[in-house]
RNA sequence: GUGGGCGUAGCUCAGCUGGUUAGAGCGCCAGGUUGUGGCCCUGGAGGUCGGGGGUUCAAGUCCCCUCGCUCACCCCA
C-alpha cells in the first residue's frame, strides 16, 4: 500500500487513527456522556477550543525539552505563513483560552478533546486519541487539588472500574525546585560515566527524566540522588502534606512515588497518575494530571494558579474491557415497520411513529417479507408492525411482539401509536417481573 | 526514531516439505406448501492469496524490495 491508499486504490485511515462505528460509537459517546453529567454535578462548565493553535502556545507552555512538543507534534505553516501546530495535549489550550477571556475566577473547564501526536502506535496508543479532562484557574487551596483527584477517581470507580492506582507527587515550585535541580545535575555531572547512553548527553537538558530511566546504569546511579520530595520549600511540603490528608480523609488510596515526574514543564506542585492494573499492554496510565500554578504567566496573563487532569478514552475503555464493565449496550428500536403491500403505508407510518416520540425504523426496496421480518428482528425493535395487501385493504396493522411471547394482533392504523405503547408496557412488565 | 511478529473472502482463520478450477466457520443474499423474524436445511454472491520484482517447467507457499497492521523500546492518555 502507498500513499494513503490500499493497493487497490481505496484510501484509508492514517497510520494511528481509526474510525469507530456503532456501536463502539455509542459507547465512545455514552464515557462522555458519563463524564459530563459527572464534572457538571461538581461545579465544571464545558470550553471547547480549537483543535490547532499557533505553535508558540504549546512550545511556551510545554516546553521545548521534551518528546511532545520536540518530535511528536504536528506542526506547520499555513497558507499565510503562520506556524500552527495541532493540539497534543489539553491544558496549554485551555489555559490560553482562560488568558484569552478573562472569566471570572475560580474558573472551573471540563473538556472533551480529540488529541494529535505523530508516535509510533502501539497497544493503546493513537495518533488521535481522547481526553475527558478538567482544568481550574485560580485557586492555589491544597483542597482543590483534592478535588480534582477526586474527581477523577470517583469518575474511575463510578464506571465499574476497581483495579487501578494512584500516585502522587510533587514537583516542587520556583521557590524550591531551581536549587534542587543544581544539586542534581551536580550530582549526576560526579557520575556522568556511568549514565545509559542516552542521558549521558541529555541528563543536563531535562535532569529529572533520568530518575525515570528505566536503564539497570541509570537507576544503579539514581538510587542515591538526592530527591525532590526532600527538598521541598516549606510551603510546598505543607501542600503536598494538606493533599495527602485530604485523600486520607476521603478514603482514596494513593502511594506517595518521589519517582513520579513528568515532562512537561508546566507543573509544579502536585503531579499524579492513575494506572490501570488491569490492562494488559505497556500503556496502562489512565489519566495524569497536576498543579500549574506558573502556565497562565508563561501563556501572558497574570500570576495565577492553575490544576487539572487528562484522562484517556481509549484507555478507560482498554480497562473497562479488562474489568469487563462499562459493557456496550446500545439502545434498540420500539418498533419495525414491515410493509409487503407497496410501502405507501410504511412510507407515513415509521415517521409518524417518531413524531409519536417512538424509535422506529423500516425497510425499504420492497423486499420480502422474509427479509422484511429478518431486518425487524435483527434491529432489536421490540414490536413488528406488519402490513401486508390484506391490512392495507383494511386499514389495519398486525402488532407482532418480537422479544417476547405474546400473541400478535391487528390493530386499526389509527389506534397503532397506542398499541406500540401498551406493547411495550407489557414487555416491561413481564421483564421486570423475571428479574 | 529503534527492534520483533504478521499480512489468504466483510470478520476469525485452514492451506504439510512449491504442483490441477484457493477452502472452512461466522456474516450477507435467496429459497425450504404462494404473507411473519429468531433454530435448522439447501443454494448463492464475494478473494488481483497487501503490492512490485526475482528463482522455477510451476509460487498463496522460496528470495529481495516496498506498503500496511501489530507488539515492545522511547515517551505518554
Amino acid at each position: 500500500m502507498a500513499g494513503g491508499t490500499d493497493d487497490h486504490g481505496a484510501p484509508r485511515a492514517p497510520t494511528g487513527t481509526r474510525d469507530l462505528l456503532w456501536p463502539e460509537s455509542w459507547r465512545f459517546e455514552t464515557m462522555v456522556e458519563r463524564f459530563r453529567a459527572h464534572v457538571e454535578a461538581a461545579g465544571y462548565g464545558l470550553v471547547q477550543s480549537p483543535v490547532f493553535e499557533y505553535a508558540s502556545v504549546f512550545r511556551r507552555g510545554i516546553g521545548e525539552h521534551n518528546d511532545v512538543v520536540g518530535k511528536e507534534m504536528y506542526e506547520f505553516a499555513d497558507r499565510d505563513g503562520q506556524m500552527l501546530a495541532l493540539r497534543p495535549e489539553g491544558t496549554a489550550s485551555v489555559v490560553r483560552a482562560y488568558v484569552q477571556h478573562r472569566p471570572v475566577l475560580p474558573w472551573k473547564a471540563w473538556y472533551a478533546a480529540p488529541l494529535l501526536r505523530h508516535e509510533r502506535p502501539q497497544a493503546a496508543r493513537y495518533r488521535q486519541h481522547h481526553q475527558l479532562g478538567i482544568e481550574v484557574i485560580g485557586v492555589a487551596d491544597a483542597d482543590l487539588d483534592v478535588e480534582v483527584i477526586w474527581v477523577a477517581q470517583a469518575f474511575l470507580a463510578g464506571l465499574g472500574l476497581s483495579d487501578y492506582s494512584l500516585r502522587i507527587g510533587s514537583m516542587g515550585d520556583r521557590t524550591c525546585r531551581p536549587g534542587y535541580l543544581e544539586q542534581l545535575v551536580g550530582y549526576l555531572a560526579g557520575h556522568e560515566g556511568e549514565l545509559c547512553d542516552e542521558h549521558r548527553v541529555r541528563y543536563r537538558a531535562n535532569p529529572m527524566r533520568v530518575l525515570d530511566c528505566k536503564r539497570a546504569e541509570c537507576r544503579a546511579v539514581t538510587v542515591d540522588a538526592p530527591k525532590l520530595l526532600d527538598h521541598l520549600c516549606g510551603d510546598c511540603a505543607a501542600h503536598l502534606s494538606r493533599v495527602e490528608e485530604g485523600l486520607d480523609a476521603l478514603g482514596i488510596p494513593f502511594d506517595l512515588d518521589p519517582g513520579l515526574v513528568r515532562g512537561f514543564d508546566y507543573y509544579t506542585r502536585t503531579l499524579f497518575e492513575f494506572a490501570s492494573g488491569a490492562i494488559e499492554a505497556a500503556q496502562n496510565a489512565l489519566c495524569g494530571g497536576g498543579r500549574y500554578d506558573g502556565l497562565v504567566e508563561m501563556l501572558g496573563g497574570d500570576p495565577t494558579p492553575g490544576i487539572g487532569f487528562g484522562m484517556g478514552i481509549e484507555r478507560a475503555l482498554v480497562a473497562c474491557d479488562a474489568e469487563g464493565v462499562f459493557p456496550a449496550a446500545p439502545p434498540a428500536l420500539d418498533a419495525f415497520v414491515v410493509d409487503t403491500a407497496g410501502g405507501e403505508v410504511a412510507r407515513v407510518l415509521a415517521p409518524r411513529l417518531r413524531e409519536a416520540g417512538l424509535r422506529a425504523d423500516r425497510a425499504f426496496d420492497g423486499r420480502s417479507m422474509k427479509a422484511q421480518m429478518k431486518l425487524a428482528d435483527r434491529s432489536g425493535a421490540t414490536v413488528a408492525l406488519i402490513v401486508g395487501p390484506q391490512e392495507a385493504a383494511t386499514g389495519t396493522v398486525v402488532v407482532r411482539p418480537l422479544r417476547s411471547g405474546g400473541d400478535q394482533e391487528a390493530v386499526p392504523a389509527s389506534s397503532v401509536v397506542d398499541a406500540v405503547r401498551a406493547a411495550l408496557v407489557a414487555v416491561a412488565g413481564a421483564t421486570a417481573g423475571r428479574s
